[in-house]
DNA sequence: TTGATTTCCATGAATTCCCATGGCATCCCT
DNA sequence: AGGGATGCCATGGGAATTCATGGAAATCAA
């Protein structure tokens, strides 16, 4: 169907860590994994970053090989590569839904970014996020008094057209 | 044949949240959906965007590429790429229509919008929108307000020549 | 052993699928 | 021109699946 995450949702996160994957992106993840085929799990990788990250973002096999192979062709050394590697090589996590649909974030993940009883998960083109969801009501305030102050019937599609804000 | 829908019309939307589109509009995304072929049903995506929208926005595939690569061609960060990616990526929905030519729109999604028994159909362009039919009416009386304060002969056709308004 | 993972079952709610009907409009035959 | 017959369209209802979530049992690692 589609190599792009569309739509948001919130998920219960239990004691262990387990939370439900929104189906439609279960079917993404599916498509874009070359190892799978139906009744098999699809894996992805879940970036966590470095410290300063306040959220996790979700790759499918295929977005994360396009990001290796784009990193691979930096020079060797450099630092570029370098702050690449450690992000998506060394501060991810290789792993596969399971049968019912759901992931497990550890521990460790989950404190990092302050995920406790709730997840969000929001797509954003070939990747998609997974925010405490207080956390990510905080970010988006920016945006949001920006609506307030277009008017009620600005339509977003105008920034295609013309220039950058700021 | 055509890229653009054209038209408006109620249609009813029963508990489970079905609503048939109009046949005219399921031959615009039947033709702008690549995957489609006859036999098959189209996709099309469903934008509800932020609390401020009284609407859904529909798109065809074709139509919803195109914006997604408009966006993705946006510098990484900057605030109109982010305010995009959210509405497009995160209050988004991708669907499809179903045999008997209905879509669901999910009760969040009914909610936000205000949509409870029936729904009006408007084309716009190579989008569509969908509104309760009170809402709607609402809004049309704003802009019949603008109509009025226009010289009884003014040809909206004028808009055409020149400068945006306001 | 003991705490931490995985696996494996369980269930209510939500969503999808499949079948059914009445209303229009169109085609076609005589 | 009349009058089916045909076919798409809008809408409904119930059955069958899938989802999201919880808990217990089995397995692992240190």
């Amino acid at each position: 169907m589609s190599r792009r995450f569309r739509g948001e949702s919130v998920h219960k996160v239990d004691g262990k860590g387990r939370v439900s994957i929104p189906a439609a992106f279960r079917r993404v993840l599916e498509e874009n994994d070359p190892d799978y085929t139906s009744g098999l799990n699809p894996n992805l990788i879940i970036v966590y970053g470095n410290s300063k990250r306040t959220f996790l973002e979700g790759f499918s096999v295929a977005s994360i090989n396009e990001v290796d192979e784009k990193i691979a062709a930096l020079p060797r050394g450099s630092k570029s590569r370098r702050i690449l590697e450690r992000m998506f090589s060394g501060q991810a996590l290789h792993t596969s839904i399971d049968e019912t649909g759901r992931l497990v974030l550890p521990q460790k993940i989950r404190d990092k970014v302050g995920i406790t009883n709730d997840a969000i998960f929001i797509a954003s083109g070939d990747t998609f996020q997974i925010w405490h969801p207080d956390t990510y009501t905080q970010h988006n305030l920016e945006i949001d008094s920006w609506y307030d102050q277009q008017d009620s019937d600005f339509d977003p599609l105008f920034l295609l057209e013309g220039e950058d804000l700021d």
